[in-house]
DNA sequence: TCGCTTTGTCAACACTCGTTGGCCTACACT
DNA sequence: AGTGTAGGCCAACGAGTGTTGACAAAGCGA
């Protein structure tokens, strides 16, 4: 018989392996890419620097491990189409607050290509596909989402990466206030205002 | 009479103290505070290691000096008031394409603190004033100037360091028609529409 | 000319990094 | 009992880092 084993990978502990990725995206969120030493996130999970090398191959394997992400977009026809702006504020402010995935995005982003990467197919993977599936124009959805992600990108940036003070003290009723009309323009405006 | 020099030889340690001020500043805007190496500037700078130690004490005096910026914000109260927006977005194109600051600041202030200091204070110390001077009203203005703040970076974050296709492919008049009109509102309206 | 400061080079130190291989322990199965 | 194996720890390697001190030219005032 065959008793080849087919088994395609060497059976190892899901829980400490949980432990590790958890431990390694909060270095990354804190730290970036550079500074979020192996050694660190092996302290974090309270194991040896050498158990992550066995778990996941190298550093960048982990890396674009932890750096996987779905925006989970909601679907915006089934929203009032004069709140588009404000229920896309509010969902962003969700997925910043719930998870660091999006820290370690931002923070690894500037200077580690794979991430940067990431951020790029994200853009045209998730956000571009929802936003034509949205106004039904496929030619300027790009632009669209490209506008979006700057205005709700730079906020994160201001509030979550740089702490600048008036951004860390606005209330989430204030930001939504204020990015809502936003991004109802970026999200609705037919086309550019050329006056 | 005063036979003291008032004004000091021009060193020839001057040119290369700039040279290596330059290459840092490239490097640094490139690959940001911890892969930008002492070394590679240097090398840049065509000169030995040793020599930036002895012209600036240490890597963290260096950046911090690579990082000293004015934003030279335009007076606002000079252009038409229904055109401060579109004014404002096509100063800071100019201002990210003239020079690699900006690029050194938004780099290394995702991780370094001192350069998210130094962004912070600029916030602080040029743009909240120069907004205060504009709209008369100074409890609102750090609020405008993150607001401003976000957009221009956001923006800037995607087309400059993280450079989305549609980003880097939009023109400068289509950026100051998207732009504008939102800076425009951050800047001159009057409180939360509420709504 | 001699001396002294400046400008630069070279080699090395002490340290941290990612990564590797060897060894130990626990335990399931026969 | 013995055996195999997976999970985990330890010490070390090689490379790269910021930083330092000794030493060689080069300029310049006397």
């Amino acid at each position: 018989m065959d008793q080849r084993t087919p088994l395609p990978k060497p059976r190892r502990s899901d829980a400490t392996r949980a432990t590790i990725l958890q431990a390694a995206r909060q270095r990354f969120a804190m730290d970036g890419y550079e500074r979020a030493t192996i050694r660190a996130i092996a302290a974090d999970a309270r194991i040896d620097p050498a158990m992550v090398m066995r778990y996941f191959e190298s550093k960048e394997k982990l890396f674009s491990l932890a750096v996987e992400f779905d925006l989970r977009l909601p679907d915006l026809t089934a929203v009032p189409r004069d709140q588009v702006g404000a229920a896309m504020v509010g969902h962003f402010l969700d997925m910043w607050e719930a998870d660091d995935t999006l820290q370690v995005l931002l923070r690894t982003g500037v200077t580690n290509d794979a991430a940067a990467e990431r951020m790029r197919s994200i853009f045209a993977a998730q956000l571009a596909p929802m936003i034509v599936e949205f106004t039904g124009e496929p030619a300027l959805a790009p632009n669209r989402a490209v506008l979006v992600g700057s205005q709700v990108l730079g906020m994160a940036l201001c509030r979550y990466i740089l702490k600048l003070p008036p951004a860390v003290a606005m209330s989430r009723e204030e930001i939504v206030g204020w990015l809502g009309p936003t991004l109802q323009r970026y999200l609705t405006e037919k086309a550019l205002s050329s006056r």
